[in-house]
Order: structure tokens, then C-alpha cells, then sequence
DNA sequence: ACCAATCTGTTGCAAATGCAACAGAAAAAA
DNA sequence: TTTTTTCTGTTGCATTTGCAACAGATTGGT
């Protein structure tokens, strides 16, 4: 990031200092889409884990986001004219922080104390999910399977600064997540270990270059 | 858009107002990423036309992004740790704007009466570029070539509101864009033209469905 | 503890894609 | 204008991927 901007620190000021807020709480599989009223609302995952997903007119899910802890999410972050439906399911029992983007733009009373701060963090919060989503770009542009999981796994290698790594999905939605076949990404998963790629134990992965 | 916010007045206003940006021109091919001295730029496409582009270890080019007049770009928006290096290639000749974050963010002069709008212009600059990314994401989720197609040819399409559309790039570079083979691409091409679902004269596209 | 549902690994086969190579068209440079 | 470079369309072939189906493992619910 370019400021020393702390997200989580953030995310607790707002719960503190920020009236016009809206917090739900989501239950494992729960469609949290039909909970959102309007488009034009920032939601941030305070705990738990969420999925936006996409089905196609072939029945093909695609998982176009994976939210967890103090991620920010939303359909103001999507165009308005997509004639694809997205839906946004609750992974594990969750809780949502709502808060619509005007009530961002817009100071609520002239004297808001915490109108200024809350802008600029959630400009902030924009600009880093920039650089997530142009990371994700990145590995969707990956040719084949496993250019795909390799990047996958380095991104999440580098992240957490070690080589062995969790896969914080089940390994039918890596698939959704890196737009690829199931069987065909297990194959070729089969495929890294037989050449030494990687090491894998359940959903395990250590890299071995 | 949330708000009626009109991005090439803004971009107007900033270059009559701002003292702390710099405007460069590039000649068709050159490489602009040299002239950049900081990651912490934004950079706006006030002239022509500039790809972002990534070669892999195997030679790969990928066409990271396409940016035209009024698009923002710039290093800003990508991880630091990035093993692959990006390249900025100005396609025709063109003419960058380039503002430091730091300016955005932080007011240059107590008194800079520009500065709110400024920070404001910003942000929503910065919220459209999310809608713009969640598009190209939601292209290259797509599993195969002719989605892919499709999918690009719709967008033009309702962007443009017209049901014939004119690429922007060459046929290879589209390649390059939607991350699949040429050729592939090209039978792909073939096969849509075949089966009546659109018209093709040189880089015009008319969608017959 | 049981049953149901989901996930995982696997395989054969069909289809799609990538790769390499080439010739003519088009565009850019000289 | 001529020459050179890049782009486009095409094809044969190898490889990768997707699809369908299935059995065993795992998980979740009751």
C-alpha cells in the first residue's frame, strides 16, 4: 500500500464512530444478495467468509470472488447493465458491515467528526481492492491449468511468507476460482507432484522451488 | 456510475487547476514505463492510445490493459512484489498525464481551493477503474474462446449501443487481450461467421443475434 | 450412529486449444 | 515507389482441457 494505511484498525473505527452504519449476521449457505436493498451499498465482511458467484446460461459456476475478514465487496463495484445474475452466498456463518456509498461521499452532519477519516479510508480500501483485483487478472490471463495454480499458489505463498500453504477453498471451488475444469485441475495437480513440483496432503500444498 | 460524476470535465478542470502535475508525450511505440520515476503515480491518458502489457518467462505477451483517452493506469494499482515486469507501451502517439498519489491525498497548499474536488474526482476515477477490472474479470472467467468472444463483442456492443462494433485493436492484439491463441482465435472467428452469429469486414463486427 | 449430501480422485473419450509453419494482404518504413 | 515488416487466415498435428460417469472418502445433519 502507499500510505501506512491499517485496514482492520479502520474497519473497527467505523463499528465506533459511524451511526449510519448496518450490520447483519448470515448463517453458513445463506444468500446474503436478497439482504442487500440497494446497489449503491459498500458491505465488508467483519468474520466469516463469502463467495460472489456467477451462474451462466450453462449452468457453469463461477466463482468471481472469494471474501474473507475485512474484505470489502458490493455491487458498486460491478456495472449496472451486466445481464449476468451475481449472487452472494455465505460460506461460514458470517457477519456483514453495510453502509451505503453516498453516506461516504456525503457527510452526514456538518459536524461529523469522523466524516474525513472515513472518506479517506475507504479510498483507501478502493485502491487496495484495485491492486486484489488486477492480481486476480493476472492469474485468469495464465494460459493453461497450470501456469494457473502456480501463480495461484506462489500469490498465496508470497502472502503469508511461507512455502507450505492452505487453500482456503474446497478444491472443487479452486476450480470455479481459477475458471478451470475440476477433474482436469486435479489431473494436472497430479501431475505437479509426479514432477516435484509440490508436495500436497490434503488441502496442504508446499512448493519445492 | 453512483454519482453524475463526468470524468473528462474533471480531467479538464485538473490540468486548469493543479500546479503539481506533469504532462508528457510519447511517440507511437515507445515505451512510456521509463519515464516513470514513481510507483506511487497515476497516470491519465489525455492523448492516443497505451497498452499494459506482461511478457512470462515463456515469451508470453499479455495485453494487461487497454487504455484510451480518459483511462487511468499506473503501477499505483499493482502488488510491489510482482515478479512479472509490466511494460507501458504507447500504440499510437499520446499524451500522459502523471500525478503523485501523495498529491491527491495530502493538500499541496493550505489553501488550494481545488483540492477537495480534487480527492473527490479521484475517488470516483478510482471506483470506475474497479467497474472496469470487474469487467475484464468477468471476460476471462469466461471457460472458453467463443464466450470470450461473445462476451467481448456484447460489452463493445452495449457500450457503444450499436449493434456493429469496430476493435479497437489488431486481431492479434485481441488475442493477446482475451489471453488465448491466435489462430485458435481466428478459427473461433471463423466458426461464429459460419454458424450466422455475426458479420466480419476487417476489424467491423456486426452482431446478428 | 446413521443417512444424505458433497467432495475427491480417477478414467476414457470427445472437443477445444495451442503450436508451428507458411503464404498472401496490409501497413509501415525507406 | 519499393522494400521491409507486421498482420491475417489457414492447416495439420500434438497437447490440453472439458465432459460424463463412477466409487470411495469426507462432511454435515438428524
Amino acid at each position: 500500500m502507499i500510505t501506512n494505511f491499517n485496514k482492520s484498525e479502520f474497519i473497527q473505527k467505523i463499528q465506533a464512530n459511524c451511526d449510519r452504519i448496518n450490520i447483519k449476521k448470515f448463517s453458513k449457505g445463506e444468500n446474503v444478495t436478497t439482504y442487500i436493498e440497494n446497489r449503491n451499498q459498500l458491505c465488508i465482511v467483519l468474520k466469516g467468509e463469502v463467495d460472489l458467484i456467477r451462474y451462466d446460461f450453462n449452468g457453469n459456476k463461477t466463482i468471481i470472488g472469494h471474501f474473507t475478514e475485512n474484505d470489502i465487496f458490493g455491487e458498486v463495484f460491478y456495472p449496472a447493465n451486466t445481464n449476468n445474475e451475481l449472487f452472494v452466498e455465505a460460506k461460514k456463518n458470517s457477519e456483514i458491515l453495510f453502509i451505503l456509498y453516498e453516506n461516504v461521499l456525503n457527510r452526514c452532519k456538518k459536524t461529523c467528526p469522523f466524516h474525513d477519516e472515513l472518506y479517506s479510508g475507504m479510498a483507501d480500501m478502493v485502491l487496495q481492492k484495485v491492486i486484489e483485483l488486477n492480481t486476480r487478472i493476472e492469474l485468469l490471463t495464465k494460459r493453461n491449468t497450470r501456469d494457473k495454480l502456480l501463480s495461484y499458489f506462489d500469490i498465496l505463498s508470497s502472502n503469508r511468507l511461507n512455502k507450505t500453504i492452505t487453500i482456503p477453498f474446497s478444491y472443487t471451488d479452486l476450480a470455479d476460482y481459477l475458471s478451470v475444469d475440476r477433474s482436469a485441475m486435479t489431473r494436472e495437480l497430479g501431475h505437479l507432484k509426479e514432477e516435484g513440483f509440490i508436495r500436497k496432503v490434503g488441502n496442504t500444498i508446499t512448493l519445492l522451488y
